[in-house]
Parts: structure tokens; C-alpha cells; sequence
DNA sequence: CCTATTGCGGATAAAATATATCCGTGATAG
DNA sequence: CTATCACGGATATATTTTATCCGCAATAGG
């Protein structure tokens, strides 16, 4: 049960593109150099993202990614369902079918098993969570918790790929 | 993000066991072919759940093995976290003292990154979801919304195993 | 136009993890 | 003493994750 590390570089480039001022883009290898990922690999989740209409992309020169939505309309959830894809992370196998004392046909069959059903209310609860928690809540957050000298850095950075 | 396969089975057994009458207990075998699930593979998680606590064996003839506690002590959480083992899914890479704009050296670099933060509290959620079911709620829904003549059908094979 | 840059999509490869099996050992009931 | 059973380690196979590459389409700028 772990999630793939891809969910949390796709995390990162959302929320940096959400406190991007507006009409700034940026490249997929500028993404990759930035955070320190691989670009070819990264350039796979990007896609995935604007596919499901998360990033706007232009191709050509000038071109590159830019948030599809109003940061407070992209929550963690939309970027984590994305990447990873919405199939609940617990498979029910249905093995209360199988073996020697189960039926060949019941009623009670038609509803889910109750092992499934306690799995994937605890899912939906994770889900519920993650759905809260828009990329708007996540740069508020990063006004007052993160050091200001590196958002200084990371402007300056972005800034200069851009002049 | 996919929970593995034997997590269901071993909720499963346990389920089975918790509902089990006083002093009788299954063969690794048994609970293997009682779910129609291949045996030498179950048993590693059957190891694993009493390494834990969680079950009690028996070696040798007339051995198997049985609920370690009250069906109203055993959460799902507990089954999963045996299985699975209690790494958080969410793994922080720690991105953001990568990249060209990450400093040397911060004091915000002491609080946990504000994205891994927002994953680990929905973490937290579920687990307390998994938490709240014990083997005992789930017992109590089997009697009504279970097949009776599923449950005969069950009890008669263990019977005549036990016989 | 032409060219350089950039994203897209498919194919492929390498690494890690999940799934599954086997066997020798120790425990124990009869 | 023997048959049954769990334990632990080693090993094999399948699947998934991670990662890379390449040809194609789009487009800004000369």
C-alpha cells in the first residue's frame, strides 16, 4: 500500500504553478530542473494531468504547463485520483465465493461483502479528506510556514527562465 | 496505491476464527481451503498475523490457529497494519531541498513539508475508520445480512473437519 | 516558408515489489 | 516413534513502478 512518488511530483508542480502570477508557464524540463525529478518520467505525470484537465499545456516554443483551474477548484484529491487512477486500493476478490461452503447462488450475494464495504468506507473517508484540501489552502499555508528566503529564491529563479 | 491481496485473506481468517466457538482452531490448510486460497502463501501472512499478536498457534498434530484475543479487541487496522506494515503510503521524498532553489540550511526545513502534512492527516483518518471496526461489528452484520444457509453450509464443513 | 522548441503518445527497458512455492527444522499428540 | 503441523529461510515468477527514448504534431519567431 504505498503510493507512488509520482503523486507527490505531480503535488508539487500543481502547487507551483497555482502561485504562479498570471500568464507565466512553465516547461516541463523547467518543472523537472526545479524540483530535482527526472524530466522524461515527470513529463509522463504531466500529461496525465492535463489530460484530466488539471494542466493547461501549449506545445511549441513559449509553450508549457499552466494550472487549468482556479487554485481553489483543484484539490489534492483531483491530483491524486489522476496520477494514481480512482480504482479503490482495496480490490474486493470476492473469495467469500469461493471454496468448498460457499453457494452457488444467493441473494445476499447482491450486496457487497461486508469485509469490502468496512475497506471502502474507511477509503471514502481518506477520500473526503483529500477532497478539503484545495492547492488555495496549501498556498496560504505557504505564506506563513515556509521560509521566506526561499520563496525570495524560487521567484528569482522563475523570473530570470522568463525575462 | 493498491492493498495487497492478502490483507483481504487475512481479514477473512480472522473473521472466520472470531466466530469460531471456544477451543477450536483451523489448520493453515483448512482456512487455505476454506477460502479456496493457495496454502503455502496464506500461511506466510497467518505467520505474520501471529508474530503480532493477533493469532495464537498451535504446532503439531491437533494444532492450528485460533483468535489471540476478543473478537471486540481486533481492529481492522490492526489486520491491515500486520500485513501491510505501518509505513505510512505517503512517503515525503523531502522535494523541496532539491532543485536549484532549495536552501542549504532552514528552520522550516524542521517542520514537515506542508504537502506530506496534508497526505498524512487523510492517512490518519483512515487508519482511525479501520480502527473503529472490530472483528466483533463484523460478526454482529454477518448475522443478518449473511446467508444462513451460507453460515449451516460453513458450520457443518468445520464440524465435520473437527469431528 | 524554415527552424528550433515544446508537448504528445507509443514502445521499450530496468528496478522494485507482490505473489507464490519449496524445504529443512522444531514442536507435539497419539 | 511417527505423523501432523507451524516456523523461517531461500528461491522463483509475475506484476507494477520507475525511467528512458524516439518520431510526430503544434507553434513562435526569423
Amino acid at each position: 500500500m504505498k503510493i507512488s512518488s509520482t503523486v507527490e511530483w505531480a503535488i508539487h508542480c500543481c502547487s507551483l504553478l497555482a502561485g504562479l502570477p498570471k500568464e507565466t508557464s512553465l516547461t516541463g524540463k523547467e518543472l523537472a530542473e526545479f524540483h530535482g525529478v527526472p524530466h522524461p518520467y515527470l513529463a509522463k505525470a504531466l500529461q496525465t494531468l492535463s489530460h484530466d484537465g488539471i494542466l493547461n499545456t501549449v506545445s511549441g516554443p513559449k509553450g508549457g504547463y499552466q494550472l487549468a483551474k482556479k487554485p481553489n477548484k483543484v484539490s489534492l484529491l483531483d491530483i491524486v485520483l489522476s496520477i494514481e487512477g480512482n480504482d479503490p486500493c482495496f480490490e474486493c476478490d470476492e473469495i467469500r465465493r469461493k471454496g468448498p461452503t460457499a453457494l452457488e447462488k444467493s441473494p445476499s450475494y447482491k450486496r457487497p461483502c461486508l469485509i469490502a464495504s468496512a475497506m471502502w468506507n474507511a477509503e471514502k473517508v481518506w477520500r473526503d479528506e483529500l477532497a478539503k484540501v484545495k492547492l488555495s489552502d496549501l498556498l496560504e499555508q505557504v505564506k506563513s510556514k515556509v521560509d521566506p528566503r526561499q520563496l525570495k529564491k524560487a521567484q528569482k529563479w522563475i523570473e530570470q527562465r522568463k525575462a
